[in-house]
RNA sequence: GGAGAAGUGGCAGAGCGGUCGAAUGCGGCGGUCUUGAAAACCGUUGAAGGUAACACUUCCGGGGGUUCGAAUCCCUCCUUCUCCGCCA
């Protein structure tokens, strides 16, 4: 969420910037600054309260030590009157505050400069393109046919176990999801990144503090009766680790890498689109977090974008980079470069990895600040994550682009030393 | 799962009804000394709201209660430790 004195100091701004976003902010901004004006008459009038009945305290205490009982016990009648404005006060700042707060958690994050205009992903702009034109659509199958065919992987039996969207990968399919996983790893490793393995179920707090919560919620699984949520993404529980830290100005950057399973409801998804690996409710996916200081944040945006982009290179993928316009962004993002791969069996397009620079938005609800080096004061802190990158969709495009003409899967070279095998047949 | 004990500042650790945002030590920062460093000595060192700056307010695991007054007493939840049981 963005910060009351951002809010208060540049509105203007804020309802211009967010026009990219589609979304309105004139009137919510009015309700805040009014809510806010009225949280601190409300905080005002509390405080003066509670300081005249903790000098009241005092002054009882003093008396009652010096043995002027009669007097104290006069001066305590006093106190039932402060009493009771302070409770009737301290409700009202409650509602206030909560007021205050279901308004703020309402504005989306303010879009970068550089984001374009727009409502739907047709208005996203291609950064950049790779491997152009590599993979020929003619003769290739969609990778549901090639799974099936080599037995890799069994959606039916996962329904059996499960459900529609938990598929049981096997053998070569099992091996080749191994060896990316580990790819991926070394590759995060190599860059800088410092693996974890978080845990995989988080508490209420920790969806709160990047967003899930309370608004996406039907999106998570839930655990009722511990009342926690299967992480949709390891962004949840890498950046919270550093929820209500305060770091100091040389800590940046802070990289961090996990693998893990994640889960998605997908509720309210339908249809063609979700054929096979192209959506699933459980799959694998590397993440990379970075906690970076606010002026070097987009600097570090764009060696995240050069990171994903290496590893579709390695892997021999065709690929495009687009920039998310303002209508397709994400509620917390600030800029979004989105990640897609060509499935030449389906002669589609596939987001594999989503970057993005929440800038202090997440950190806000983290609280996850800093402090320069010196400095008293505690600054917001940026966070970055990217996919590095999710497999269903990285597996379908390899096992449609690397059909043979005899029909068996050639393995790109790089995965070659984790899978020890070099083709499908 | 059963029985006990405990949760205080970056860490360790006092405080157990007022004078406590909290002794002391370590660590951090600044300084004196030194060619430099170490040692020693002096000072400083939590967060949030609020203010032009002060004042002021809140926070001693979370929530609730008792009291004129709570880090200190009571209830409850969470977490950690010890012992027993079970177990990958």
């Amino acid at each position: 969420m963005l910060t009351i004195q951002y809010i208060r100091e540049n509105t203007k701004e804020m309802i211009e910037a967010l026009k990219v976003k589609n979304f309105d902010a004139q009137e919510i901004s009015i309700k805040i600054i009014e809510a806010d004006d009225k949280r601190r008459a409300v905080q005002k009038e509390l405080d003066d309260i509670s300081a005249a009945a903790n000098n009241l305290a005092k002054e009882i205490g003093a008396l009652i030590k010096s043995g002027k009982t009669e007097q104290a016990n006069a001066a305590k009648q006093q106190t039932n009157e402060y009493k009771e404005k302070s409770k009737e006060l301290s409700k009202l700042l409650d509602d206030v505050n909560n007021e205050l707060h279901t308004l703020i958690v309402q504005i989306p994050n303010i879009p970068h400069a550089s984001v374009p205009k727009g409502h739907s992903a047709a208005d996203n702009l291609i950064v950049r393109k790779g491997n152009e034109g590599k993979f020929s659509k003619e003769g290739k199958v969609p990778h549901w046919e090639v799974t099936e065919k080599y037995d890799l992987i069994d959606f039916e039996l996962g329904n059996k176990l499960t459900g529609a969207g938990f598929p049981v990968y096997k053998g070569k399919g099992a091996k080749l999801q191994r060896a990316l996983i580990s790819f991926f790893l070394d590759e995060a490793e190599a860059a800088g990144y410092l693996e974890v393995q978080p845990p995989i179920v988080v508490n209420e707090a920790s969806g709160f503090g990047t967003g899930q919560l309370p608004d996406k919620e039907g999106q998570m699984y839930h655990v009722g009766i511990d009342n926690l949520y299967l992480i949709p993404t390891a962004e949840v529980p890498v950046t919270n680790i550093y929820r209500d830290v305060i770091l100091k100005a040389e800590d940046f950057p802070i990289k961090n890498t996990a693998y893990t399973p994640c889960f998605r409801r997908e509720a309210g998804s339908y249809g063609k689109d979700v054929r096979g690996l192209n959506r699933l409710h459980q799959f694998d996916k590397v993440e990379i977090v970075q906690i970076e200081h606010p002026e070097k944040s987009y600097e570090t945006l764009e060696k995240m974008v050069a990171h994903v982009e290496s590893l579709v290179q390695k892997l021999g993928l065709e690929y495009r980079i687009v920039k998310l316009c303002g209508g397709d962004m994400s509620f917390t993002s600030a800029l979004t470069y989105d990640f897609e791969v060509y499935a030449a069996g389906q002669d589609k397009w596939l987001e594999v990895s989503s970057v993005s620079n929440f800038e202090a938005y997440q950190a806000n609800r983290l609280k996850l600040r800093y402090k320069e080096k010196g400095e008293k004061k505690t600054v917001l802190a940026h966070t970055l994550n990217g996919s590095a990158l999710a497999l269903p969709r990285i597996v379908a495009s390899i096992l449609e682009g690397y059909q043979m003409p005899d029909g068996s899967i050639k393995i790109p070279d790089v995965l070659v030393p984790y899978t020890k095998f070099d083709s499908i047949s």
